[in-house]
Formats: C-alpha cells, structure tokens, sequence
DNA sequence: AATGAATGAGGATTCATTCAT
DNA sequence: AATGAATGAATCCTCATTCAT
C-alpha cells in the first residue's frame, strides 16, 4: 500500500510539476511578445488552453508568475554558459571569456523570447527595478565575476573593481542581443561574440 | 496697435510654452519615480498642480507626453555632450572619446531621472520599443559613430562596423549609469568614465 | 459519466442565456426610460443586481449590447405580428393587413419600452442611424413589402412602388405609437389600428 | 448726439443678430453632420471659426443652443410651406394640401441638414423628448390642422380626429424624407409628394 | 465682446483576483 | 484540480462650462 501511494504521488508530483512548466512556457511566449504590462493573465490561460483559475492553482499573482519565470530564464541562462565552458576546457581566461561569450549569444540566438524577458521585461516593474536587475544579473554576473577575478589573479586581466568588469560584460551582451531583435544588420552570434571578446580583451585602439 | 498685440502674443507663447515646459518637468520626474505604466495622468496633474484637463489641454495623450519627454530627454543628452567636446577642443579622438564619456557621465550624475526614462522607461512602452530604442540613441549614436569614423579615418581606432562600435558605447554607458542608481559603490562619474574609456581604448588585457 | 456531464453542461448553457437575458431586459428598461445617450453601463449594472464586470462579461461593449438589444426588439415584434396574422388566417389583403396593424399596436401597447427603443433610441447612435434603421424595419418591412406585393397582385392594392407603401405604413405606426407615449388622448390600439386601416385603404377623401 | 447713438445702437443690434445666426447656421451644420451627443462645444466654436467664449457669449449652454436651433428650424419650415400655399392660392383642400406637402418634400430636398435636425435630434435629448417634438411639430401641426379642420367642415375629408390626421401627414412626411437620405432610390420631392397625397386622399385600395 | 486656458465630474472599459461549483 | 462567472477598483480620456485677461 505504502509503496503504491509512494508511486502514485510520485507520479502526481511529476504531473503536477509538469503542468507548472506548461504554464511558465506559456508565459514566457506572451510576456516576450507582448510585453508584462500588456499580457493579461487571460492571455496566460489562453496560451495555456487552461483557465483562469488553473493558472492561479499553481501561482498566486501576476507579479510571482512574472518572477519565476524571470529566475527560471537567469537559470537557464547560467547553465548554458557553464556548460559551454565545461564543455570546450578552455587553457586561459581569455579562450574562457570567448567561449563564455559565445555561449551567451548562442543562447539567445536560440531563445529570442529570452532576450526580451531577461533585458526589456525585467525592467518593467517600476519600483522592483532593483531586485529584477538583481535576479537576473545575479547568477549570471556572478559567475563572470569569478573568472574575471580569477583571471586578474593570474595576471590575464588588468586591475579594475571585478563588479564592474562583469557587470559591463554582461551589459554589452545583453544589450547587443537586444538590438538584434530591433534592426536585422546580419550579424551572427559569433562575429558579435568575437567582436565583443577583442573589444574586451584588447580595446579598439590598433597596436602599433 | 500692432506693436502692443505682438508683444501681447509674444508674451503669451512665451507663457504657454513655459507651462508646457512645467508639465513636461512635472511628467518627467513621475515617470522617472515610478514608471511608466505605474503613472497615471492623475499623479502628472497632481505634480503640476493643476487637473487632468490642463494636462490634456497641452498633450493629446498620456503616450504623446512620453513621447515627447523621451525626445526631449534625448536632445538634452545629445548637445550636453557635444558642448562638452567643443568647449574642451581635444587633441585626437581618444582624448574627445575620454571627454565625451565623462560628459555622459555627469550629465546622468546631476539627472538621475534621465537616466532611468532613457534607459528603463524607453522600453516599458512595448511594441513601440523600436521606435523609443532609436529616436533615444539615435542622435546620441549618431555622434557617436561620428566619432568612430573619423578616428577610423585617422588610424586611431580599429576596423570595425562603426554602427556596432557607437551603439556598444552607448549601451555600456547608460546601463553603468542605470546601475548607479541601484548600487550604490561609491564610484563617482570621473572614475567610471575613466574605466570606460580604458576599456573601449586598450581592453582588459594587460600590456606586456 | 457522458450522460452526466451533458446534462450539466445543458444547464449550464440554460444558465448562461438566463443571464444573458436578465441582463438584456435590464438594459431595455434602463435604455427606455432614459435614452441611450444618457444610460450609463453602471445604470445597466445596478438594474441587473450585478457589477460592471459582469455585464462585460456578456457583451463586449455598450454598442454590442444596445445592437443586440434593437435586434431582439425588431425580431420580437415581427414574430408577434406574424404570429397575430396566421392566427386570425384573413380571408383578404385589406383584412390581413387590419390583423397586422392592429397586432403592431397591441406590441406596442404591450410594451411601451420597445417603441421607444425601435422609434427613438434607433437614432441616437448618430452614424449608425442607416445600419439600426435598416435592420429594425427590415423584418418588419420586409413582411409588410410581401403583403403589399401579393396584394397588388390580386389586385386589392393600387400599384405603388411596394417599398415606399411598406415603409410608409411601419413610419405610420411608430410615429403614432411614439406620439401615444407623449400625448395620452384615450386612443386605444384598436382604435388607432381602425383609423390606420382605413386611412391607408380609402384615404381621407369622402366617397360620394 | 442721440441720433448717432442710436445709429450706431442699431448698427451694433444688426451685428450681433448677424453673429448670433452666424453661430446658429454653424451649428446646425455640424448638428445634422454629427447628430446632437456626437457633436462638442469645440465643433460648433470651430465652425464658427470663433471660441468656447464667443459662444457661450450668445449663448448659455449647449442645450439652450439646440433648442433655439430647432424652433428656428421648425418655424422655418413652417413659413416655407405657408408661402408656398399662400403663393398658389388653391381651389380646393386637396389641391392645398398638394401643394402643402409638395412644399414639404422640397423644403427638406433643399435642406437636408434639417431632416436630420427635426426628425432625428429632435429625439436625441431624452426626457426632454416630449418638450422637442411638441416643439417642433407644434406650428407645423397646427397649420396642418387647420387645414385638415377647414377641409372636414366643407366635407372634403372624413370624420377624423383632426391632430391625428394632422400628425399622420407630419410623420409620414417627415419619416419619407428621412428614408430618402439613408436610401437613395432616386424617387424626387415631387414623385414622393404625389404618392403621399394620394395615399392620404384615396388611400391604397383601387376604385372600381 | 472675445479669447482660450483651466477645471473636474463623469463615463466606458480593463483586468487582476476570488470563489462557488 | 479545474473552471469560468463575478467583482469593482482603477485608469484614460472627454467635454460642458467658467473665468481671468
């Protein structure tokens, strides 16, 4: 009997987290499209081929749907890139920071729904600005942090508050991502990817 | 006669347009508190210390204020920067780079408000993000590549899509000045434009 | 399971047009007593218990609502004249069109909101004056144009252009039951019904 | 002193009339364009090509305007049919009222901004309903009565009551001519005029 | 007399959220 | 669990009217 309820919740659990995710993908299609401010949780239920009361079974407002989703999509974010430079073992910080960069356009390459969420919508909320910024960055800034510290540790990079190093990384990423979407100048992601690393790396102005 | 009625006239455009100019000031430190979608049209009155009506009397809409905020917001931006390039007349381009970097700075330092209509207000309307994305950075980044081209031309800069290059600089510019806003480190206009230029110009690696 | 589930789902549609109508009678009412112009959708929403929500729930707007309301009144009224003249089963035109016209009085006397609704209210949304008028008298006029035609035929009427006869004789009957609603001259239906008849079968000219 | 007083007391009495009719012809156009709700204080200032003020200047309200406009309209009418009879000096009621509603037909053919003001807007302002078409109807109807009594005394009409005969006249009429400007099925004043008044002599039914 | 800026009550509509079934 | 009907606060905008100039 035990083990029959054990299998049977387990499966329920399974159900249930499935349906979750239904309904965070859903979201994320119409936040992307239409924007926070003008997705309506109708629009949510309608994606979802569910109701009104379904998407509020699984979460409790219109803000915390928007949040989850916005922690999943940092998440995923992160374990993209970290498997990109698990993957490719880079020698030094600089192969590391490319194949990093590289992973990060890919990903959006991949996910435009991504890029809105994560740079347009995350602003979106007025006051919690902050902590949205925050969310997203966190992961994904942290991250950079530490291979920016460590690459001044070993004397690959020059002196300058890793905060700010990272957080300009991610910014130029991000917002180059974002532009895509505006004007198609047919830029791959890895010409804008090698762009950004030698602009990082080595600056614009020629050596002699 | 006629002399009385002109300066009558004069006097009243000078009048109507003050008022415009006082409910945009009003509209832009609401919209800059709380953003757009969480303003409404009763808060703009309230600020003016006037009603709706006076509001509607000298916009049509709640969009066409933004609108008109943002454009204005722009220009602002645009010659306080140019004016900062001619009154310090520099040698050659990194020089004019490194000024007009720390103008962006300042002019962001001594208006907060700016910095967040120009760079999280810009995209809250949606699908009008293009529209806002460019009228924004367009004159701010047409300078911008300006200056990218000549400094091509001179062999001072790499080769490089100038629109790729003017836009990156933008970007990192307003999202370092949005997270001021949000954290703060302590780290004053000067010592950032002066990271940023070092950035843009030689990278972040270090120099044998 | 099926049987069940059917069952219920028929109630429920039961419900759903209940309210529907509930709601639609409540707005005759209030469009009546009022006018269109000066109903406001909280008028609608007090006579019907309920809230706004809810009477958007229904219909999408206050046209919609209004639209759909002249189109139940002018099927409403047709089918009772239709109705009046299959019953009565005249043996010739002139009698026929007595049964009909009296019918058109005695609906009218029935329910004083209609002819308001169909005679005033069918005006008040300016540009669509065409589009109401057209579909309120269509039935109506289209079952007086087929009376008129198969009278002709037989030769009980004189050859006039049928539309111009069916229009004049629906404008004939509204405007005298609008003007009852005014002026209460203790004309009744029948009365009003007799002197139609006559007027429009003999004219005002006494036969020798 | 007192005859130029009073020369320049009348010049000044003939401009305001002149402006007063001047606000009157511009609203009675953008009335009949617009229907009554639909038309703003602003529309009928800017047809005026005057302001808010100089209307209000003559006028106290919207309301007041209308109703002026509509007494206006109806006497108006009234006098045109009242030449018209008077001009043809007819022989008998039947030929009067020939004449009368020919009169009719082409006084709203002339003017079709009144049709829609007498016999649309008239209804448009609710519970003053009954204040409007009294109004309105009130001369037109009284002269039609008087006919209609002359005529019945010299046993040229049946036995009716007179106001009802009298306002059938007026509504058929009045309905026709508005038909005509919804439908344009090219029939003129006069061939409309005809059919009218043998409608309301011989009425439908052939003679033998 | 004339102007047009200012007012603010009022109205249609939206939409997050609740809750009976 | 799921449904979707019900709620009503909130919001943008309109427009008749007033009044200082």
């Amino acid at each position: 009997m035990t083990a029959e309820k054990t299998r049977r919740r387990a499966a329920n659990d399974e159900e249930k987290a499935w349906r979750r995710n239904e309904i965070l993908a859903a979201a994320k299609t119409v936040f992307a499209t239409k924007g926070f401010h003008a997705t309506t949780m109708a629009d949510v239920a309608r994606e979802t081929r569910s109701s009104y009361g379904t998407v509020y079974w699984y979460f409790p407002s219109k803000d915390s749907l928007f949040d989850e989703l916005m922690d999943a999509e940092g998440e995923a974010l992160r374990h993209s890139i970290l498997d990109a430079v698990t993957a490719a073992a880079p020698d030094d910080v600089s192969a590391a920071l490319e194949v990093a960069i590289r992973a990060t356009f890919e990903f959006f390459e991949a996910d435009r729904a991504s890029v809105k969420l994560l740079f347009r919508d995350s602003l979106a909320t007025g006051d919690r600005f902050e902590r949205h910024l925050g969310v997203i960055y966190e992961g994904f800034i942290a991250d950079l942090r530490q291979l920016v510290v460590t690459a001044q540790e070993q004397g690959d990079l020059v002196d300058a508050p890793p905060e700010i190093v990272a957080f300009s990384v991610a910014a130029l990423i991000g917002q180059l991502a974002l532009r895509r979407l505006a004007t198609d100048d047919g830029l791959s992601a890895a010409v804008l990817a090698q762009f950004v690393v030698n602009l990082l790396l080595d600056g614009l102005r020629p050596r002699i």
